[in-house]
DNA sequence: CTCCCGTTGTTCGAATTCGAACCAAGGTGT
DNA sequence: ACACCTTGGTTCGAATTCGAACAACGGGAG
């Protein structure tokens, strides 16, 4: 066990500043969701992702892969939400195996319910906190750590 | 219900880098400690701001605010570490409501046990990815969105 | 065609999380 | 001294999470 090369000052309030806004962060969102509109960020991030894909549908793997949870997490939540009528399940055609995860319309308006509030939260204690400029970087800095842990998983 | 202010693409992309590297990372390092030490996240930062703290002790509240989590979640863990020896329990004596979360010889050797590795893994996978000047933006910005996010909670 | 191996989604049990309710005990104003 | 509101921690029940084990299927090598 060698010794590591520790964190000097600025990286360690880099690492202290990321942890710390991402906990308070999903608190703070997972509250007003589900004050207001009853939906777990997860549920919601579900919704989201599923509006987003043509059809309003997506396989079950590839669902949880853009969530970044867990295979029986997502069973569980799909459930969930499929007893609340806001997706259906919908067997794939060419693979017995495939399960379609499917928008309903009532699920469509729930997202259209939910998002305003959602999109203004993420703004008032994110976006708009920072400048164009740290949100480029943000954006860059961010985006090639996940690429990178995302081309790690699948090695 | 006004037409609320959308997300644009450079928004979009710091706020999906964001949640997306903030999962990723969650779930390799919660990995890595408990392969590694049988610690999770939680218990090991519990252990890191105790070791960090003037002889080792915090009260509860003041732990529980340091992690983020709720109080109950933090009675739960605390009660964890104090059955695998790492942490023991002990009331204040200038008020006999407060209980002060004391790390063990053997908590300390625990920290000293896992920190390496996981310090390692930070580096790999966020500190060393970015420049220099990332992460001084990174511990900017986000440290201005926790210190706001904090002064909201205690409001 | 048949044998294997990788994939797909679910089930299962264990661990963890949270918030609300709760019980003391502190502190304050009168 | 008294009533009253806050604070500190725990307990409780419900919801969620994960990984490992599982069953069934797909798809190529031979």
């Amino acid at each position: 066990m060698d010794e590591p090369r520790w964190l000097d000052q600025d990286e360690m309030a880099a690492w202290r500043g990321f942890v710390a806004a991402s906990n308070l962060l999903n608190r703070r969102l997972e509250r007003q969701l589900k004050d207001d509109s009853g939906l777990s960020h997860t549920q919601y991030e579900i919704l989201v992702h599923l509006s987003a894909a043509p059809e309003g549908s997506l396989r079950m793997t590839e669902l949880a892969d853009r969530l970044i949870t867990s295979k029986s997490g997502l069973t569980y939540q799909v459930t969930q939400l499929e007893k609340a009528g806001l997706v259906s399940r919908r067997s794939c055609p060419s693979d017995v195996r495939g399960i379609f995860a499917d928008l309903t319309e009532q699920g469509r308006e729930a997202v259209r319910n939910a998002a305003p509030g959602h999109l203004a939260m993420v703004r008032e204690l994110l976006i708009d906190v920072l400048s164009r400029e740290q949100l480029a970087v943000l954006a860059d800095g961010l985006g090639e750590v996940s690429r990178r842990l995302r081309a790690d998983e699948r090695a």
